[in-house]
DNA sequence: TCACTGTATATCGATACAGTCAATTTTATT
DNA sequence: AATAAAATTGACTGTATCGATATACAGTGA
């Protein structure tokens, strides 16, 4: 059964940090390249153009959300996607900025 | 075909920048009250505890994030919303909030 | 034209946070 | 132990934005 209860203030916060964490282009590109599979924090940093406390800043929050695994061997720590929520919010998104991005477009091919 | 292109940096950007549209409680609380069905700035200002200013604020957000529909009626305006898509979005994250809530609740129920 | 209602905007204080640099912890190696 | 490599943390700066107050603007009726 769809839960159709009003939300109140204090869960809409909990949403609303949620949805933060998706909000910063850093963080995202990070899932992008994990979504090829795990990676250690400097394989991360060499794929990104920001500094490698950034980028474990970065991790950190995105772990603290509960979207990514950390495992360490030796000295290197790897991470990698544990929700594949991250794909399904982030496709419907895409799909949403593309429709949009098509219905905007004002070159139109037609007889 | 699933797209499996890697995003550069500007459309990363601008997925980031719409879910920080959702990244706000107070828009939270606007669009769950119009998925009731449409309703003017007064009728948000009197549902929800924040100043006439700020619901105006926010529905600029979302109006811009092109999730609502504006319809001056007079001196009114109502707003709808324009995007299944917002239902969609918060079911993912509220289910996966719930799932998460569950595990995370030491009584469990076993004989 | 004037007053009134409903909505939008300008400005401001307070706060949050990305990113940087430096220092520190952690693990492995010699 | 001492050193090196990998990652995290803390202090700091600059920027963005929420929410509030005051004000401006648009539409309606007298």
């Amino acid at each position: 059964m769809a839960q159709t209860t009003e939300l109140d203030r204090q869960s809409l916060e909990k949403i609303a940090s949620f949805f933060k964490v998706f909000a910063e282009p850093t963080r995202l590109a990070i899932l992008q390249m994990l979504r090829r599979g795990p990676a250690s924090v400097n394989d991360i940093v060499a794929s990104l153009s920001t500094s490698q406390a950034n980028i474990s800043k970065q991790l950190k929050t995105l772990y603290e959300a509960d979207l990514l695994i950390r495992e360490q061997r030796g000295t290197q720590v790897f991470y990698s996607i544990s929700e594949p929520l991250v794909f399904d919010l982030c496709e419907l998104v895409c799909s949403k900025l593309n429709r949009r991005a098509r219905a905007e477009s004002s070159i139109v091919y037609e007889i």
